[in-house]
DNA sequence: TTCCAGGAGAGAG
DNA sequence: CTCTCTCATGGA
């Protein structure tokens, strides 16, 4: 078990419940996932996180590795401060202080947010298992039993009835042919780390269901690309309602969005859609669900 | 039974 | 460009 000392303005549980990952399972004060071929189990006391590994690890990269992925690295509370514009944002912000946007294997939140499309976290959740369960690797931490999310090689030899079987439904086809883009080298996933945002959203959205927003998803939970906004109807809905007060296009939301928290809109965005979810009793719900937009 | 979920694509206007 | 319809699945 390795610990790193001193992780200030940060929560593991913000971090790892809120929709960004979906391979996070808490037991009792841990959380159990699988992250890039092998299972983790953090816990958090204080500023100290405590980290064990299924793998063999050498402690200097492995911290350094886990710094990242964590998003510790990066002056968040710089970015914070700057989204901080107003009442209902400063609310987010102190409910969820400390939540920070993961930094994921690309190839795993490519796949996944292709499945995430007009779905639920819960049944998100079950695909992912299932399909990590039939083709992925058997892994084991401390009597904990989970498996590797597979690769682009063993979804892009699946036949459509075997995704289907894990509950992939329409998108099977979309996953496949994406995981045979990935090993054919159409869609090279080294240059896409290479890229500029809106180069790798460009190149991510020539693939048959990927779309604008799953785009932005992945560009922001795996690339760190913070100006990525991803739209989905739970934002459109607060910024509609809350913000701009109408009904707005997918293109007013974002012109305004940009213009009003700056270069951390994604954090913003990922505070303010965790908070709706959080908060179901929120002071302002009759807001989101009430108004008559006209 | 109908509605909804971290949407995308096709078609019409 | 915007709007609308459909797509597979399961829980509420």
């Amino acid at each position: 078990m390795i610990q790193i000392q001193n992780v200030t303005d940060f929560s593991l549980k913000y971090t790892l419940e809120s929709g960004q990952s979906f391979r996070w399972n808490r037991i009792d004060n841990a959380y159990y996932g699988v992250v890039e071929g092998r299972i983790l189990k953090i816990s958090q006391a204080g500023t100290t996180l405590c980290v064990e590994s299924s793998a063999n690890e050498d402690e200097i990269h492995f911290v350094s590795f886990l710094r990242h992925y964590l998003d510790i690295a990066r002056d968040v509370p710089k970015i914070l401060a700057e989204v901080d514009n107003d009442a209902y944002m400063h609310r987010a912000l102190e409910k969820l202080w400390g939540m920070r946007i993961l930094n994921q294997a690309l190839w795993e939140t490519v796949a996944s947010f292709i499945l995430s499309q007009n779905n639920n976290v819960p049944r998100i959740r079950g695909i992912i298992r299932r399909l990590s369960e039939r083709f992925g690797e058997h892994l084991t931490l401390a009597g904990y039993v989970d498996y590797s999310f597979p690769n682009a090689d063993a979804l892009a030899r699946a036949t459509e009835d075997e995704l289907l079987a894990c509950g992939t439904g329409y998108r099977a086809n979309y996953l496949r042919n994406t995981a045979q883009a990935v090993v054919s080298g159409e869609l090279s996933l080294i240059l896409v780390k290479q890229m500029s945002y809106p180069e790798a959203k460009q190149a991510l959205m020539r693939q048959e269901g990927i779309g604008e927003k799953v785009a932005d998803c992945i560009c922001l939970f795996s690339l760190g690309h913070l100006t990525a906004l991803p739209i989905d109807v739970w934002i459109k809905r607060i910024f509609e309602t809350l913000y701009l007060r109408r009904r707005a296009t997918h293109r007013e939301i974002r012109q305004f969005a940009h213009n009003y928290f700056g270069a951390g809109v994604g954090y913003a965005q990922q505070y303010l859609f965790h908070y709706v979810h959080e908060c179901s009793n929120w002071a302002d719900a009759e807001h989101l669900s009430l108004i008559e937009l006209k």
